[in-house]
DNA sequence: CTGAAAGCGCTAACAC
DNA sequence: GTGTTAGCGCTTTCAG
C-alpha cells in the first residue's frame, strides 16, 4: 500500500507537509496543500487508520455498546448515532455485552460480558463511548473509568455517566392524556418488564405515569385492569388477554411499548372486540410494525435519540468545534392512528 | 496507561519477552509466562490495539458491511456473525453501505457511500469484510481488491469475491412441496422485489422455485395469482389483496419473506376469510413475529448464515488453524405452524 | 528460551 | 509555511 513517504516525493515536500495538508490544518499555503492533495489522488493513497492513532492519540473510532444486536429499538439507535459518527468521520466499532441473568447480577458466570470489560473496551482502540440502555455494576463503571475516555449513556441514567434519557413520565402522561380526553375512564395497562440487569427503570417509570394520570383525573387505580409483561408480542398478547378476562372489562388499553400493543391488538380481536368501537389501544415507540396495524402509538424517535448520544459524545471528543451548550431534549410526540376513538357513552 | 515497560520491570523480562508471553506464542517457558501473566493481571495491564497492529500488522479487527442497520434480517445475520468473531477475539467495526438508487445505479449521487468505498474502507483498520446482502459496482469491486484483505459476501454472489448463499431455489421448492402435498391447486404468489442496487437475484430465484414447483405438478402458472411487492409488510398487505381480489381466489398463499406474509395475513383476514380454513399461508425466513401470527414458514437461520461467513472469514484470517475444507452448507427448514392445513375438497 | 534493537507509518513539537 | 527529528507502544527478526 502507498505511504506517505511516497506521496511526499511526488509532491516534493515533506511527509509532515503531507500529514497537515491532508489532515486540512491550515498552516499549509494553497498551492502546497493542492499539489499534495493530487499527489495523495493520483497515488490512491489513504492514511493508515493505526500508524494515525499510534502517533497522534486519536483513533477517530467510537464504540457502541449494546445488550441486544437485532431488535428494532436498539439497532435503529445504533443507526442514528451511526450515521452522526461517520459523517464526522468517525468509524464505529460494535460491541456486545450479554445481559446479566436475574440470578447472576453482578455476572459472575457471564464469561463473554467479564471478557468485554476486562480486554475488550480497554484496548483503546475507540475515543469513546456510548452504552445503549445498558446497565453496569460498580466494578463495570470503575474499568470504564480506567480507560479515561467519554462515556454516554442512552437511556439509562447511572452514577458517573452522561446520560441522555427520554422523560418517560412524561410520554406515560401524553399517552393518557389522549385517552382520558377521548372520554375513557376504564383503562387498563399492558406494562412491561425487564427480565434482566435488575433494571426496573423504564417500566416504573411508565407505569407511575400511569398511575399519576389516573390520579389527576379523579379515577381509581384498579389492580385488575394491570397486568405486567416481558416487551414481546407475545407478552402484550397474554397481558391483555387477563385484563379484558378479569371483572368489568376496560374500554382503552395503554401498552408500555408497541410490541406490546401490537399483542394486546391481537388479543382483543381474538376475543371478538372491535378495535377502535369496542376497546381503543395506544403504545409507546414509534415501531413502524405498529402503523401497519393501525395503532396509535407515542413516538419516540429512537434513532434521533441515537444520533443525539453521538452528537453529546462528539462535543467531548472535539471541544473546539462550537456546540450548543443547551441540554439535550429528546422529543417525543402522539401519532394518532385508528385504534383510538371516543369511549361509548 | 500501563505500558509493557512497566510489566517487563515487573516481571523482570525484556519487553519482547512480555509481548510474546502475552500472544501466547510457545516459545517462553512455563515459568516465565506465569511471572508476565501475573505481573500484567497486578498492574491490570492490556495491550493497545493500535500499537500491536501497527507493529504486527495484523488489526484483529473485522469489518461489517450493511445495506441496512435496523432490519431484523441483516443484523440477526450481523449477530450471528459478531459473536462468532468476537469469541475468536476480534473487534467489529460496522460500516453502512447505502443502497444505490435505481435512477443512479453507480452511486454518482451517494456520497456516504462513495466515501466509504473511497476511505473508511482503505483506512487499514480491518483484517477482512464481511459484505452481508450488497451489490458492488464493478469499481466498487476493483476498490476492494485494491486493499488485499479477505472479503466474505453473504447472500449475493459476486464476481471476484468468495460468497456464502443459501440455495433459494430449494427454499423456494420446499415451501410450494408443502403446500402441494396439502392438496392445493390454485397458489398464489405473493412476490418481493428489491428496489435499489438493481439486484433482482433472491426475489427471482423464489419465483423461479414457485412456477418450477407448479410447472413439475403440472399445474398451470396464471399470471392473475402472482404479485409482486417489496420486502415489507404494507407491501404483502397490497399483493395479497389484489392476488385474492383478482378472478377465482387461491386456496394458499406463497410469500417470499416472512414480512410479506405478515402482510397476507392482514389482508386475508380484512377479507373475511379464515386462515387455514379459506386460505393456507406460508412465509420465507424464520422471522420470530410470524410466529406470533402461526404463519408457517422456511426458516432460513439469518444468525446461522452470519456465523458461517464469520467462520469462512476466520479460515482465510487464520489459515494455520484447522479447519473442515467442505463447502459450507447454509441450512433451511420447514416450520409448520397453523396457517397452512388440508386444502378443502 | 530470552534480550537487543530496528522498525511499523504517521504526527507533533520544535526550528527556521 | 515547511522541514527535521523524535517518538507513539508494540512486535519481530537476529543473536546468543
Amino acid at each position: 500500500m502507498t505511504r506517505i513517504q511516497k506521496v511526499a516525493e511526488l509532491a516534493g515536500v515533506s511527509t509532515a507537509t503531507v500529514s497537515r495538508a491532508l489532515a486540512g490544518k491550515p498552516s499549509v499555503s494553497p498551492a502546497t496543500r493542492e499539489r499534495v492533495e493530487r499527489a495523495a489522488r493520483d497515488l490512491g493513497y489513504v492514511v493508515s487508520a493505526t500508524a494515525s492513532s499510534l502517533a497522534s492519540g486519536r483513533n477517530r473510532n467510537v464504540g457502541i455498546v449494546m445488550p441486544f444486536l437485532n431488535r428494532w429499538f436498539f439497532t435503529t439507535a445504533m443507526a442514528g448515532a451511526h450515521r452522526v459518527l461517520t459523517d464526522a468521520g468517525y468509524d464505529v466499532t460494535l460491541y456486545h455485552c450479554e445481559p446479566n441473568r436475574l440470578d447472576d447480577p453482578d455476572g459472575a458466570d457471564n464469561p463473554r460480558r467479564s471478557r468485554l470489560f476486562a480486554d475488550s473496551l480497554l484496548r483503546k482502540r475507540t475515543d469513546g463511548l456510548i452504552m445503549v440502555t445498558l446497565s453496569l455494576t460498580a466494578a463495570e463503571r470503575t474499568s470504564l473509568h480506567g480507560i479515561g475516555k467519554p462515556v454516554i449513556a442512552l437511556d439509562r441514567p447511572q452514577e458517573g455517566i452522561t446520560a441522555l434519557a427520554v422523560d418517560n413520565l412524561a410520554i406515560a402522561h401524553t399517552a393518557m392524556s389522549h385517552l382520558l380526553e377521548l372520554g375513557h375512564t376504564r383503562i387498563g395497562f399492558v406494562g412491561g418488564i425487564v427480565p434482566y440487569d435488575l433494571d426496573f427503570h423504564v417500566p416504573l417509570l411508565r407505569r407511575q405515569g400511569y398511575e399519576a394520570s389516573l390520579v389527576d383525573a379523579g379515577l381509581e387505580i384498579d389492580p385488575l385492569l394491570m397486568c405486567d409483561a416481558e416487551f414481546t408480542v407475545d407478552g402484550g398478547y397474554d397481558a391483555a388477554s387477563q385484563i379484558l378476562g378479569a371483572g368489568e372489562p376496560p374500554t382503552a388499553l395503554f401498552a408500555a411499548s408497541d410490541e406490546l400493543a401490537i399483542g394486546a391488538h391481537a388479543a382483543i380481536r381474538d376475543r371478538g372486540l372491535r378495535i377502535p368501537e369496542d376497546v381503543s389501544l395506544i403504545g409507546i415507540d414509534g415501531n413502524p410494525l405498529a402503523e401497519v396495524f393501525g395503532i396509535t402509538t407515542i413516538d419516540q424517535h429512537p434513532d434521533a435519540q441515537g444520533a443525539a448520544a453521538a452528537r453529546e459524545l462528539l462535543k467531548e471528543l472535539e471541544p473546539t468545534s462550537p456546540h450548543a451548550a443547551a441540554a439535550v431534549r429528546l422529543p417525543f410526540e402522539l401519532v394518532e392512528r385508528r385504534s383510538t376513538a371516543r369511549a361509548r357513552d
